[in-house]
DNA sequence: TCCTTATTTAACAAGATGATTAAATAAGGA
DNA sequence: TCCTTATTTAATCATCTTGTTAAATAAGGA
């Protein structure tokens, strides 16, 4: 997971439409039309929240006669998932025991917390 | 957890110098003028960057004579955490398994798979 | 008070984003 | 071939983001 894919990826999660439409990809795949019907905006935005899905590795596209169905990328979320995980301990922690955990830390550079 | 909050945190979470902040920031807090050092950037520019992260709930600040150390909001992480965990069954099921997870699939509506 | 340090605000330019409508393309069917 | 459905591309626009430099503000110390 390079940097840049991570940014792709929050980037794209940014977005409520852009949510709403993995949550409805988590119940099966669906066409451009089936996924702009809850929403009050154009066809051709769809697609280019798909495409924006689709460039930070979220969704993957198939083709069914005219229809380009979507769906989840089965790894999607794995690449966030992992790194959200790296701070677990702050949030896992009260504020008292977190400032053990502080004292804990050895210093070092990376992207991320030391464990 | 509002919409509007979770769009403000992968927002925030979109950026590397961002990112990189708040890895600085796991280790204990920090200046704007700390901040800076490891970056190409402006003062302001972090100044900037840090009110993102502040507005975004995923960092607090505080004043010590001129200084105003950023440090983790500790809760940070906590809702995305728990947004993304609803996806976990995609990652963690091969494409087999998948399939028989989305069979057991109830519709209905809302913001995230259902369970 | 004047000077120094730390940080923020203001004003601005460049680029990205998200939406629209109109036109183009792709695939099938009468 | 002509028509219909599904989707994408093009052109355009308004807004947001990120960065800059210069000036303002905040807090302490000589």
């Amino acid at each position: 997971m390079t940097d840049d894919m991570l940014s792709a990826q929050f980037a794209a999660l940014a977005d409520p439409t852009r949510r709403a439409i993995l949550a409805r990809l988590s119940q099966g795949e669906a066409s451009v039309n089936d996924l702009a019907a809850p929403f009050a905006v154009s066809l051709p935005a769809i697609s280019r929240h798909l495409k924006v899905l689709e460039n930070a590795g979220l969704i993957c596209r198939s083709r069914t006669a005219q229809r380009r169905p979507a769906c989840l990328d089965p790894h999607a979320l794995r690449g966030i998932a992992d790194w959200i995980e790296q701070y677990r301990p702050f949030w896992e922690a009260g504020f008292d025991r977190l400032d053990g955990y502080l004292e804990q830390l050895q210093a070092g550079d990376g992207d991320g917390p030391r464990h």
